[in-house]
DNA sequence: TTGAAAGCGCTAACAC
DNA sequence: GTGTTAGCGCTTTCAA
């Protein structure tokens, strides 16, 4: 083996109880500066380690918390893991993630304790096949955040940006472009399409403070917000008699595979027709051209929900749900006001332009 | 609180001794079809959930593996984390995550069972700051299976493609283009470059075999596998008194921006730079153009690695560390031909072309 | 400040 | 097949 050593050996070397060898290793109360020197000693010489699970067990939580996303290999979701990782890890807690692929009977299993019970403190979850009315019918004795565009109901923290805001602005750019004939791509009119509704609002409520119509038929639905799903909405929105000259895409993955479609047809971003985006991914940064964006604050964003969520776990007492929005901006790129002066792509950081809002 | 029901109330009610409610509750043993139903019934009456934190205790195991990678973000790591999990989760564990962005400090804690011993029952890793002697000094009681370009010491199993094979094909790809004067992207002369070295090899073996010479000022090194390293990469290229017309980059994504800083400069691809890739991520199918790249099998190589870990968890002596080679295959996209016949972008699935190795 | 001891809830060796 | 019971290694109440 090679394990073995335990609390109680260390205490026989150091002639002290247990306790007091607990009480070292965790800093508790207040040890006389010999006695520590000497636990500290025999833990050294016998190279003793805690174990997790004893400690686990005895302490009635487990130290680590869940991630529970749609889709992992999903840029956004990728780079907001990657902070809320680095955040949980300050704070000593481990992360453990989990992927739904959107499945509504998955995800349903995390809003109870379940059968994964006390394998983490609480949850941070990024919803696709529920509805609001799903999340409310839950254990709420476990700690919950909730990314993305939900409500919080009163038991649990909402961490996003203001969707239908940031959708109008987005619009509003295409709009102020002269565009006028302005596609929108990811609609989901359905139960469980809440939060793509609110974009498209976002998108009517733009051309409405215009004065100007929705043309109905570019409004597009998609099942997800894939590159794939881009590509085939563009394909259909150009072969309409009158196609759009300008598209809002719920995502940049769907902006990607718009552009995309649009290279194949020979058409030019954004001469022929301008591109948005959502979300501010890398990729959107470096492609060709690079994509005109909403940029979430995704640090934040992931700061925030593991803040408020060991909040939720450190509280004996039921904390009330906040709802939090974190800023975003309108990052305009090539694929909507073309290739400006300079020549290098420069560094992503300097490269985003645009005013704050949130 | 909510919680509180034990094997023991379960037990209780149903007149049993608690070994027999965890042989029901395990499935383990034996059990009579009559006792089975009463304790089945006392469980769902009483709402009995195990305690996995118990469980694990008693058990002595966590029933979690850990995988590490350097960088949540990257496409390749995500969409392989991504295999990971489904396999993990069959076979009834958990996955934690953690990133290291590549410090080798960071690194060396999850080559021993340091302070987090026991919470997880083994690790499969992808290092990236260690060097293969690092690799040398660990706790070998830890179930360890390796990903990328490193080679077992015998401890640990490795899983990966054959690096300096597929380089080569890459390379030779480009040289039966027709193209002389070919860049290579991405070459890491130091002591933890292993794995980009294994690709420079395979660049210099395809030149060889060509009897071509390697433009040495042609062979670029970069910190890391980044859209920014291969951005600024090929400007540096493109600076040179004969710049190259074609190039093989380490990563897809440092194809993506080199690619990018070619449209900058006004230049087209392939026409002027052919550019191969390697990894095949999504990101380099719905580029313009398309990446050509090597194609790592990443569901196998997820799958095996898991496979591989379990079977070192569950084995109670040592198990000789594997080699284990998964296959590759060059899958030839525009960046290298240009644009083929049809218009629309095909499907992933079908876009694939070229032949299979390995 | 330190010690003794009672669990945390489950597993599994051992006996019947 | 089922019961008894001794831990797994740590935390923490209660006393001293």
């Amino acid at each position: 083996m090679g394990r073995g050593v335990t609390l109680r050996d260390v205490a026989a070397r150091a002639g002290v109880s247990s306790r007091t060898v607990s009480n070292v290793v965790n800093g508790y109360a207040r040890v006389s500066e010999e006695t520590r020197a000497r636990v500290q000693k025999a833990v050294d010489e016998l190279g003793y380690r805690p174990n997790v699970l004893a400690r686990n067990l005895a302490a009635g939580r487990s130290g680590q918390i869940a991630v529970v996303v749609p889709y992992l290999d999903t840029p956004y979701f990728a780079e907001l893991l990657q902070g809320v990782i680095r955040a949980a890890r300050v704070q000593g807690y481990n992360v453990l993630i989990d992927q739904t692929d959107g499945d509504a009977e998955h995800e349903k299993l995390f809003l109870t304790r379940g059968s994964t019970s006390l394998l983490f403190d609480g949850v941070i979850f990024s919803p696709l096949g529920l509805s609001q009315s799903d999340l409310s019918v839950r254990d709420t004795s476990l700690p919950l955040v909730i990314l993305g565009e939900r409500v919080s109901d009163g038991t649990f923290d909402h961490v996003g940006i203001d969707d239908v805001t940031a959708s109008m602005e987005a619009t509003e750019h295409l709009l102020g472009l002269g565009r006028r004939r302005v596609a929108a791509i990811g609609d989901q009119p359905y139960r469980t399409g809440e939060a793509a509704q609110l974009r498209t609002r976002g998108f009517r409520l733009a051309h409405e403070r215009a004065g100007l119509p929705v043309h109905e038929e570019l409004v597009i639905s998609t099942p997800r917000f894939n590159r794939s799903d881009g590509a085939e909405a563009m394909a259909h929105l150009l072969d309409l008699e009158q196609p759009p000259d300008a598209v809002f895409c719920y995502s940049d993955l769907v902006a990607l595979g718009a552009m995309r479609t649009l290279a194949s047809r020979g058409l030019r971003v954004p001469e022929d027709v301008a591109v948005i985006g959502y979300d501010d991914i890398e990729d959107g940064r470096y492609s060709n051209p690079s994509v005109t964006t909403i940029s979430p604050d995704k640090r934040m964003i992931a700061e925030t929900a593991v803040e408020r969520l060991l909040n939720r776990i450190g509280s004996a007492t039921p904390v009330p749900g906040l709802e939090i929005r974190a800023p975003h901006r309108l990052v305009v790129r090539e694929s909507t006001v073309g290739r400006q002066a300079g020549h290098e792509p420069r560094r992503p950081s300097e490269a985003d332009g645009a005013g704050l809002t949130g």
